[in-house]
DNA sequence: CTGAAAGCGCTTACAG
DNA sequence: CTGAAAGCGCTTACAG
């Protein structure tokens, strides 16, 4: 491989003017700029970024901590997060923690010791063990979906949200609304639609069954089967209405709903949250919430990298989304 | 940040030493191995990767080149590849050509400069500029998708599977049959599944007429305008079967269709390749087939893994398929 | 405007 | 079994 001292003995200066010459620091006469950027086109040099990591410190990747590759809502932040780093010549190192809390840990340890620059983590927890791993490590941490105490954090307005879609439910006319959510662990999915959904109920005079409230753990499947569970634990009282805190259970259940010749929306309304492109395309269309994920990517990446511009940026920043009514209300 | 210095200090011995019980290379005695140990636990000291990989030139890390993140081809790919490469503590350093084929050469030999020990690429294309980008560094690269000359590649067994989608379709009585595709630039894609089509309506004595044959670019969209184009240029000989090269392309002319009032698969029969979740929710559900990418992208990983052992590998691996029967036909 | 020298944090012959 | 020394390829004060 050539390296810089190749170059310099090519072009007959120091590697020192070299370097300079290659990151535009310092004087260099334009002669031996043009003469050094000649060899360099020449021979297709790039300079090892380890050795430039190891001498400066940074290196130009940004780690990212995802807990699931596979689901729409991570691709399409990270889609967006890489469009804006791309842009400014960073790189994204890419771990998946397969929803282990664990891993969380030591990825962000892991990361560090890669030089990576900053972390974006999509959280989907928040304990006391992660955020003394994040201050611990001293590189800037953005988190997105959860509010971390005291870290950069980008979150969906997970309460509105849930607000909403449980309201217009309600002036749609249904009374018993049941619920499909995930467990508090995640204080945002888990915790806050659940809470939103609650508490519309009790504003609108609603009293919720607790045989209407089911818990999954964002697959399709356990959509299906809690809706199953739902539909046997509430006879006599069953739901007109389901909302589920993403669209994939929402779906789950509609596969149910449907297999047991129910019609939707008529004998019963279904909502999900995340706009997926299942949702679009299954039939009945599913009513979702969009939470813009991509441009929250992209947030993301602007955030992270003022702050490694030394910028200071406030602690919580709070996204926006937009209600899309389909055909399954 | 404590360094092997530190460590080496507070164990009272060489950095050589730490160095050594640190990668179990050469010979350290009991003792000293669990001093150095038991600081480097408290401490919770990680080596520099950094200093690591320019002192050893390798870096733990895998770079994937791929073309759009946010297909859930790519996805299950990329899962595969990290759930494999995870095992031996490698990382994955991603990189999204948006479909560029010049940014897939500039990836290339970024990610050398990046000291990656080898490169998996999804490639969408095969060109001359990048099989000799290929071939000019020196890292084990392993392309998937597409038969690249010179370069161990794993590709889908794309002729077959369409000639067996073309054929089921002919057996169940149509012989008039509309197809999808992409670019000839994608010989995998675009080239083997449209020249399995013909062939095999071909050789079954059918006919194909050219206002039948579409092309889009890979998006739900281009499916729909597809088909209506289809559709209108072929007034009084309109196909009733329908073959897309991708789910996706698929689901787009379904939509087409349903808003036109055809009944699938009665009036119009239509099948996709790639298995989507959206095929399998869709309705009426799509007949498509599974190319198993997530296994793919394990057996990928493996290979280069098996590369960076100098293992000799072939040169080319084909992988099954699965012909999924749904009641789109 | 240019260069010599030090040093980033590791590993690896080599010597003992 | 252990250590001193060299070196990986860069950048950055410092000096001129």
């Amino acid at each position: 491989m050539t390296t810089i001292n190749d170059i310099a003995q090519m072009a007959k200066v120091s590697r020192t003017t070299v370097s300079r010459a290659l990151n535009n620091s310092g004087y260099v006469s334009e002669d031996v700029r043009k003469r050094i950027m000649k060899i360099v086109e020449e021979t297709g040099y790039m300079p090892s970024q380890s050795a430039k990591s190891l001498r400066t410190k940074r290196s130009g990747v940004i780690g990212i901590i995802l807990p699931r590759l596979s689901t729409e809502t991570s691709t399409r932040v990270v889609n967006g997060i890489n469009e804006e780093l791309a842009k400014e010549g960073f790189q994204i190192l890419l771990t998946d923690t397969e929803l282990n809390k664990q891993k969380e840990i030591e990825y962000i340890r892991l990361l560090k010791t890669r030089h990576v620059d900053g972390i974006i983590l999509l959280a989907t927890n928040v304990n006391e063990e992660l955020i003394k791993a994040i201050h611990n490590i001293d590189i800037p941490v953005l988190a997105i979906g959860q509010e971390l105490p005291g870290v950069p954090s980008l979150v969906y307005d997970d309460y509105h949200a849930a607000a909403d879609l449980t309201n217009m439910l309600i002036h749609k006319g249904h009374e018993r609304i049941a619920f499909i959510g995930v467990t508090h662990d995640d204080p945002s999915v888990g915790g806050l639609r659940e809470q939103a959904y609650r508490d519309k109920m009790k504003v609108n005079g609603l009293e919720i069954q607790e045989t209407w409230i089911g818990q999954g753990d964002f697959s399709i499947e356990s959509g299906y089967e809690q809706m199953k569970s739902i539909l046997k634990r509430s006879k006599g009282q069953e739901p007109t209405a389901l909302f589920a805190v993403t669209d994939r259970m929402a779906i789950g259940a509609m596969e149910y709903l449907k297999e047991q010749g129910y019609t939707i929306p008529e004998e019963m309304a279904v909502v999900g949250i995340g706009a997926s492109a299942l949702s679009k395309y299954i039939t009945p269309s599913l009513t979702t919430i969009d939470y813009h994920n991509k441009d929250a990517g992209k947030k993301a990446a602007e955030l992270l990298l003022r702050q490694l511009k030394n910028e200071k940026i406030d602690k919580k920043f709070e996204l926006t989304y937009r209600l899309i009514m389909r055909n399954s209300v």
